[in-house]
DNA sequence: AAAGACTGGGTAATCGATTACCCGGGTTCC
DNA sequence: GGAACCCGGGTAATCGATTACCCAGTCTTT
């Protein structure tokens, strides 16, 4: 059994309160005391007590966090941002993982309430499915979605401007002297997948390309092997691929390269997110550069402002990305025509 | 402000004694006053309130994880499987990073010790400076140590046996016809790093070949690039090499295949842990292979066998790897000399 | 010098769920 | 018919930290 503050004001030959007062400064003491209590906390290695704590302070000092999985390096970025942004507050994280499942999404929600989590942040895996969790979840604590959305305005939001992303990588791309391009992304259940290809669709019709049906599957390194596979299956490949995201990009590169193709004289691959290791992939990616660090301050700090059951319209924040131009992609000088 | 036991007792016209126990069921209740408890929690929508069942139980339902940090997908993935097989006792994870700083380590146990969680599971980030928060942990909580682990044994371990692994890894190398092999890996600042050199350095001079010094720097992408750099300028390439990760292995290959150098043909290339994408980096790797799921089931069985405080000798589980062969490595049927 | 303000101490209520303990009414058994 | 038991209900203690409230002593102020 652990040493309580009883065992400390027993220890000092106090009461409770003084001991309580001592320890937290919030009252004065007198010095004799303040350092009576001190050593007797120090001698029996006392350490406050965080459930009981939480019990009589209606609050936890955590907040929950909800990501559809942690193998997708964007979510570790994010929640590592998300974490040392958190820590200037002393508040910690609980984190989970839904899986990818509504279902799972949900259970996890309800554990993180049940813990009395001060707020939550949450990235919901999808964009229907996940919408009933959620609003029930923010109408009981503070709680923003991050990068990640369901339908609807139901829920503050923060997150990076897809559209204005896929304009900078389709404009990009045709800069450098591409007529044909094609989408390769996610299937749409979530909010990521649907808006960057109608961001994609919007932006290449804009810009007066050609564009084949998109490829869609999952947000994996394997599906953009397979992807790279079919495009060169399918005949003539097109001047230039956008991905979904970059470890979608990072896969096609390899199979494209494998099958021969060079990047980029022969087809430009442009990714979405900008992970770690985007840098190091061979050649380099050109990618959408998604801000972490201030997506993850802004969440923490639209969080902090959400005050529960203050029944204030919710707020959308999209940060605009930006295009990091590497070695996947040629260059607005080089204009040529296929 | 939430719902309580006391509400749902109210509306439905009984004590909170019979609330509760219609609602655990741990004693029987009249069929009338259990209906009518069920029906006011399922109108008020009562959830109960972890904290203060945690107070009362003495047990928080949460077991606490501290790993080096997320970037690396070993530890994601072992995470993943260490969340899963606790599902099955509804016991929840705290996650939390060390950053691979002592410091942040020290503080991180604090606080999971204080939120009174039921166990650790800790890969602790340094072998030596490790050893103070770990073990005062252990005497606190039961606490089982997973991959890495202090020095001494004042603590269980689960693990992987990687002296056997290097074994494994340099034979087959030997069997492929290599004469010389340089291990690249990481500071010898924890326990991994230490004994897959070891292990390695054993293993090369029981099958009499040539070694040079070991090119050490951290368990990263960036360092295996930087350690192929190295090789590179160094002069003649070795026969083969081992690298203390796969992180290591992939940025290694990534680096010697840009300068010109075929894999497995000119140099083979062995990885450690077989994580995710090991197949699929080009070509995929030829590694060793930690049993994660086994490891993960193995950590969470020991930490439920440890009671708090029982003076118990400290169990040391080493489970054997086994090296899984793709094409960055020449077949032991291929031999050549060099 | 008396009244009021201030200081620093202690007692006990509080947070919410569980459960030890008690009690009254109905059965059972001799 | 009366003692012993069982069953199912309620009251209140418990977990540990914080703090509202109270009180006694001291300091100010007029």
């Amino acid at each position: 059994m652990s040493v309580t503050i009883h065992d400390v004001a027993r220890a000092a030959g106090v009461s409770v309160a003084s001991a309580s007062r001592a320890l937290s400064g919030r009252r004065r003491v007198t010095p004799e005391i303040a350092e009576r209590v001190a050593r007797a906390a120090a001698e029996l290695g006392y350490q406050p007590n965080a459930v009981a704590k939480a019990l009589r302070d209606q609050t936890t000092g955590t907040i929950g966090m909800v990501v559809p999985g942690i193998g997708n390096p964007f979510f570790t970025t994010i929640v590592e941002a998300v974490e040392r942004e958190l820590q200037n507050f002393g508040t910690d994280l609980l984190l989970c993982s839904s899986q990818s499942s509504p279902e799972v999404e949900a259970r996890r929600l309800e554990t993180l309430l049940a813990r009395r989590v001060d707020g939550l942040i949450i990235s919901p895996c999808g964009i229907e499915a996940s919408v009933p969790a959620v609003l029930d979840a923010a109408r009981r604590v503070p709680l923003v979605q991050l990068d990640r959305h369901i339908e609807g305005g139901g829920a503050d939001w923060v997150g990076v401007d897809d559209e204005a992303g896929m304009s900078q990588a389709v404009d990009h791309v045709a800069a450098g002297g591409a007529h044909s391009v094609v989408f390769v992304g996610s299937r749409l259940l979530n909010s990521s997948a649907r808006l960057r290809l109608d961001g994609f669709e919007r932006a290449a019709a804009r810009a007066g390309m050609e564009t084949r049906t998109p490829l869609l599957g999952d947000f994996t390194l394997e599906w953009g092997i397979e992807a790279g596979r079919r495009l060169l299956d399918d005949g003539p490949l097109p001047d230039a691929v956008v991905c979904g995201n970059d470890e979608i990009a990072v896969g096609l590169l390899r199979s494209l390269r494998t099958g021969g193709t060079r990047i980029p004289e022969d087809v430009s691959v442009v990714g979405f997110d900008d992970v770690g290791h985007a840098t190091m992939c061979d050649p380099p990616l050109t990618t959408v550069r998604q801000p972490v660090e201030e997506m993850a301050a802004e969440a923490v700090r639209l969080l902090g402002q959400i005050k529960a059951g203050d029944p204030r319209p919710a707020q959308r924040i999209a940060i605009a990305p930006s295009i990091v131009v590497r070695q996947t992609s040629r260059p607005a000088a080089g204009r040529e025509t296929t």
